[in-house]
DNA sequence: GGTTATTATCGTAAATTTACGATAAACTAT
DNA sequence: ATAGTTTATCGTAAATTTACGATAATAACC
């Protein structure tokens, strides 16, 4: 895509906002963090024992959520921790919350 | 993709926020959208008018919002205006808010 | 050193997304 | 009818995403 030279400006929250969204944007990435909600951490085992996909594609989906930030990564050898990032949980969360409360017949968020 | 037989369970929550996320995914959507909440309504025009992409692109986001079921649109010839679909918005809104409120450092949504 | 266990990366192929210009469609107004 | 305005759709090409199996990397253990 973008054949073009023009350029958009897009805000910071836009561009954040949507990478956040971007990663959120496959049912298979929703499971993970919703697995990692409840369970406060998890070992790429565990997730690849619950979700039959191949281990090669679960580990692709959770480099994009790294990449994303929604999740870091605990060496623990032979494996690897993983838990939601609260920082940029946070942030995503204000982000969501602003976007959808922003109209005048919203409940308050 | 999608090359195997397998069949992944997921809820319809699961499947209906990747669906809302998927739409939220580009910053030229979350444009649209951050437009429309604060005209209330739009048409078609004024943002081709205000974004710098061609108009086949941006009626090409606006088809994916509106099959994501955020936006709606009123044809008012020879025009169409734009606004959100606050049932659906009020649904997304929802179920962003519960997916980052349920954890335990979260603040209430 | 060699083995085992776990996870990431590579190479790939198919599907989807994104952008564009050109064209069609729909409706008004003349 | 013809012309004008606005928007959607078509055809396209490039980029990205998604999935897989195979392989590499890492670190513990024997």
């Amino acid at each position: 895509m973008q054949r073009t030279g023009k350029h958009i400006d897009y805000s910071e929250d836009e561009l954040e906002m949507a990478q956040f969204a971007k990663a959120l944007g496959h049912p298979v990435r929703i499971k993970i963090l919703m697995l990692l909600e409840s369970q406060s951490c998890c070992f790429t085992g565990e997730m690849t024992a619950m979700i039959p996909m191949a281990q090669s594609t679960i580990s692709q989906h959770l480099k994009a959520l790294h990449e994303a930030g929604l999740i870091q990564g605990e060496i623990n050898p032979p494996r690897v921790k993983y838990c939601i990032n609260r920082e940029n949980w946070e942030r995503a969360r204000k982000l969501f919350c602003r976007f959808f409360s922003d109209n005048p017949n919203a409940f308050s968020c």
